[in-house]
DNA sequence: TTGCAGCTCGGC
DNA sequence: CCGAGCTGCAAG
């Protein structure tokens, strides 16, 4: 279904410029005299969608066609074809210049506004810009070249062994019977002969010549073409549509009641159905129709799927707002329309954030003026589009990473024709091209989720505040739990602090009772103190819902040799192994090798490998053991499905699961982070917390601050439905601060102490950060390299910065590649962004890799 | 990132 | 002497 906008034939959306053939060559190098101010006219400067620093110039042969500022274009780079972004005239003349093969697209991929915070963002962040605009396109949107290779006449005669001796000796071909070059092998039954290089690459495995210098063989001898095709995602973004169709019905056997069935199903749709809301049997019936000429197969464009889905606006009657909210609404939408400004709302897990949001929102739609709403990944859930939906209908977008890449697409394109005003998704989504932009929302702020941790690592919810800024727009950041860098930022003037005090339905989060594990041991099989126990025990007498909540999966942390004390770890990775009962496997949790479980250690070889430590699978088998009337369920990225919460395939458990529990068809809940996030079970009252400590003693100077967070999300879930809820920490750290503020839920004291720290130890949000994160196969280079970053950067940082490292890496080896960083600070942006540009700048090593992360969020 | 030039090493 | 494979650098 792919419409391929094949670059020499101008296919489907792609506009083909006036030259044939894509290869320049005929451009004069030398513009020079009198042809160089005609030629300037036409001259673009370009970011290409590379990791390459700088931009380019390129050519458009189409004679005054202006190209504007943010299209997307296709282009000759090096010996290969890539995309990439207009950002305007050029403004150099270079000695070379090539033509732009491709214009993707009618319009611009990005406006101005758009564009400029790309450009700001890729600054901040050191990142190549045409990298950043990329991050900035929904998948769907880009389009992407892809090297095809397409076998020849005479390549089909080979591959037949009808060929002449003498070309298929040319090929390379070896004339044994049976043994056809496999790649003209793999071509012949190719449809239209034609496959990606990367495919055929990946199919021949090792062995032999390799992939490249066979195909450049049989390129040579005439026998294969090679190409480069742009596929425009864009161009084929259609679904596809049955229409019923008048004929006669009588044509059908009389016995084919389900095909009956399924005319009729399309019949009554007035504009027909989309085929993908048909099951597979009766997309079967579908085919039989369209032979029977009752039915019709449409394309039509993704832009009109989902664009009238949902509830329809103002169906139910906003519950009225509580003093606090009233009083935050009115704060907020006061500054509408004047400039300008950030908010921090905070209020616990209850205390109605959410309908501040849908009345500062409503009131800017009212206005004429656009939202954006930012939520951390895990917490993008059925429910709260559905919230969202129930109060604006078809004016929200919803950019779910799930969302096929189509309806994705479908979702921009409206919001920037207008037809939609608010956006909701998470991080990346803090580009989408909401018009006029009066209000953006970026809610649980304080989520470690918002930071981009692969590719360009920005912080959505920081990016939300610039976009802000560039825009006019008012910013509201809502937690229950604010980063300190906001909590600094209230304190500095910068933002402006709003506290919604109470939970909306008058209830006071429930006190968070700790037991001190050295005092209260747990059972002999390490998982209940018997305050916790009794509690469960009670709670599930009583027929009441418990959720059980350790953060790590799997059924043991560890396998371990009890004859010489071997710890079987990741062959890649410097961690152990993580045991995972469901598939009797062993597993990593860093790079997701998977391995059967040894018999005998690898060390002593004796039979002695126990299984220790605790994750969630082994939790739920115990409390299965401990409670057997109990109907006991697990969520976890591994009952979810593939990766986190909103993967497609994951939607189904999950929802299942919450479905379940808000049946009451689950007594007891074991999961990790997932339960903490974004869903609402009503009738939840008793949280129990099994080991936060591991997560205290992390390396890393937020470890306390997230257990905090995590903590006081947790004990949200307790108690909101008539029932106060209890919450119970088990913990051997009961004197950590984060412990003792959550039992009270002491924020703002945890946030003095904490604060306190952070100065001391000239940590954020008192300084800037950047690492300059190094990782190789070899690790005395990696080190090396590391050391010279580490001076490079310091030799341009002077006094102004301070240097931590270069230092291995908590884990010191990931997928077999080992890893240094090092560690910049300082009180000013400009000195820290010079210093690390000085140290990315540094030649490294073969095969050492250098990244750039600024305000980073993680140490590992 | 990939592609290509320039170089070295090994086989004929 | 030619080709395969590695390294380093440029890409408009």
């Amino acid at each position: 279904m792919t419409n391929e906008g094949r670059l020499d034939a101008g296919g489907g959306d792609v506009a083909t410029p006036g030259v044939d053939g894509g290869d320049s060559d005929g451009i004069p190098r030398d513009a020079g005299g009198a042809g160089a101010d005609a030629l300037k006219g036409d001259l673009l400067e370009v970011a290409v969608a590379l990791p390459v620093a700088g931009t380019f110039t390129y050519r458009d042969p189409r004679p005054g066609a202006r190209i504007a500022p943010g299209t997307q274009v296709v282009v000759p780079f090096g010996g290969r074809t890539v995309t990439g972004f207009v950002l305007g005239p050029a403004r150099a003349t270079p000695s070379a210049v090539r033509d732009i093969e491709a214009v993707v697209g009618g319009e611009p991929a990005f406006d101005e506004h758009l564009m400029g915070l790309c450009r700001w963002a890729a600054d901040y962040y050191q990142a190549p810009l045409g990298e950043m605009l990329r991050a900035g396109l929904p998948q769907g949107e880009r389009a992407e070249a892809v090297r095809l290779v397409r076998l020849t006449p005479a390549g089909e005669r080979a591959a037949r062994g009808e060929g002449t001796a003498t070309q298929i000796s040319l090929g390379g071909v070896d004339v044994g019977e049976n043994s056809v070059d496999p790649v003209l092998r793999m071509l012949l039954e190719a449809a239209r002969g034609e496959l990606p290089w990367r495919l055929i690459a990946k199919r021949m495995g090792r062995g032999g010549l390799s992939p490249a210098a066979r195909i450049t063989r049989l390129e040579s001898a005439g026998l294969v073409e090679v190409g480069d095709e742009v596929r425009d995602r864009r161009a084929s973004a259609t679904v596809p549509f049955v229409v019923a169709v008048a004929g006669d019905v009588a044509t059908l056997p009389p016995r084919a009641r389900a095909r009956r069935a399924v005319l009729e199903k399309i019949g009554g749709a007035a504009d027909g159905l989309r085929l993908g809301a048909l099951s597979s049997g009766e997309r079967g019936h579908v085919r039989a129709l369209v032979a029977a000429g009752l039915a019709r197969v449409d394309q039509r464009p993704a832009s009109n799927v989902g664009a009238r889905r949902g509830g329809v606006a103002g169906g139910e009657e906003p519950p009225s707002p509580n003093a606090g909210q009233a009083r935050a609404i009115a704060e907020i939408t006061g500054a509408l329309g004047g400039g300008y400004a950030t908010f921090l709302l905070q209020g616990v897990t209850g205390s109605g954030k959410t309908e501040v949001y849908l009345r500062v929102i409503a009131e800017a739609r009212a206005a004429g003026r656009g939202a954006l709403v930012l939520v951390p990944e895990i917490a993008l859930t059925p429910q709260l589009a559905g919230r969202f939906r129930a109060r604006f209908g078809d004016d929200v977008a919803v950019l779910h990473s799930a969302l096929p890449p189509r309806e994705r697409l479908g979702a921009w394109r409206r919001l920037r024709a207008g037809e939609v005003g608010i956006a909701l998704g998470a991080r990346s989504a803090v580009f989408a091209p909401v018009r006029d932009l009066g209000v953006l929302v970026v809610d649980e702020e304080h989520d470690s989720s918002f930071k981009q941790e692969e590719g360009v690592r920005y912080h959505g919810r920081d990016l939300a505040v610039v976009r802000a800024q560039r825009a006019g727009a008012v910013a509201v950041l809502g937690s229950a739990t604010p980063s300190l860098e906001s909590k600094r930022n209230v304190a500095l003037g910068r933002f402006r602090a709003l506290l919604l005090p109470d939970r909306a339905t008058a209830r006071a989060l429930p006190p968070v009772e700790i037991v001190d594990l050295r005092r209260h041991p747990p059972g002999p099989d390490g998982l209940l103190s018997a305050p916790l126990g009794e509690a469960v025990a009670a709670n599930l007498a009583a027929g009441r819902q418990t959720i059980l909540f350790l953060n790590r999966r799997g059924f043991s942390t560890v396998v371990l040799c009890r004859g010489c004390g071997h710890v079987v770890g990741c062959a890649h990775c410097t961690v152990s192994m993580t045991y995972h009962r469901g598939r009797d496997r062993l597993v990593c949790h860093y790079c997701g090798t998977q391995e059967s479980v040894p018999l005998v250690c690898p060390g002593c070889h004796l039979p002695r490998l126990d299984r220790l430590g605790m994750g969630t699978e082994r939790v739920e088998s115990l409390i299965r053991e401990h409670f057997p009337d109990a109907r006991v369920a697990r969520l976890d990225r591994d009952t979810a499905g593939a990766s986190a919460a909103g993967h497609a395939d994951g939607g189904g458990h999950l929802n299942e699961v919450l479905r379940a529990m808000n049946a009451g068809e689950i007594d007891i809940l074991v999961g990790t982070q997932m339960v903490t996030k974004g869903h609402d079970f009503g009738g939840v009252t008793l949280v129990g917390v099994l080991q936060p400590d591991q997560a205290m003693h992390l390396p890393d100077f937020r470890a306390s601050e997230r257990v905090f967070q995590l903590l006081e999300q947790v004990a949200g879930r307790a108690g909101r439905g008539d029932e106060p809820g209890r919450v119970i920490v088990q913990t051997y750290n009961p004197e950590h601060a984060a412990i003792v503020a959550v039992r009270t839920h002491d924020y703002e004291g945890f946030v003095r102490g904490e604060l306190a720290a952070r100065v001391e130890a000239g940590y954020p949000p008192f300084t800037r950060m950047v690492v300059l994160r190094l990782d190789g196969p070899d690790e005395r280079r990696v080190r090396s390299d590391a050391t010279a970053v580490a001076e490079a950067a310091m030799a341009v940082g002077g006094s102004a910065v301070r240097l931590r490292g270069p230092a291995e890496a908590p884990i010191p080896r990931v997928r077999g590649r080992s890893r240094f960083q090092v560690w910049l600070a300082a009180a000013d942006r400009a000195p820290l962004a010079a210093a690390a540009r000085a140290g990315a700048a540094v030649k490294l090593g073969p095969d050492v890799r250098l990244i750039v992360d600024v305000d980073p969020q993680s140490t590992l």
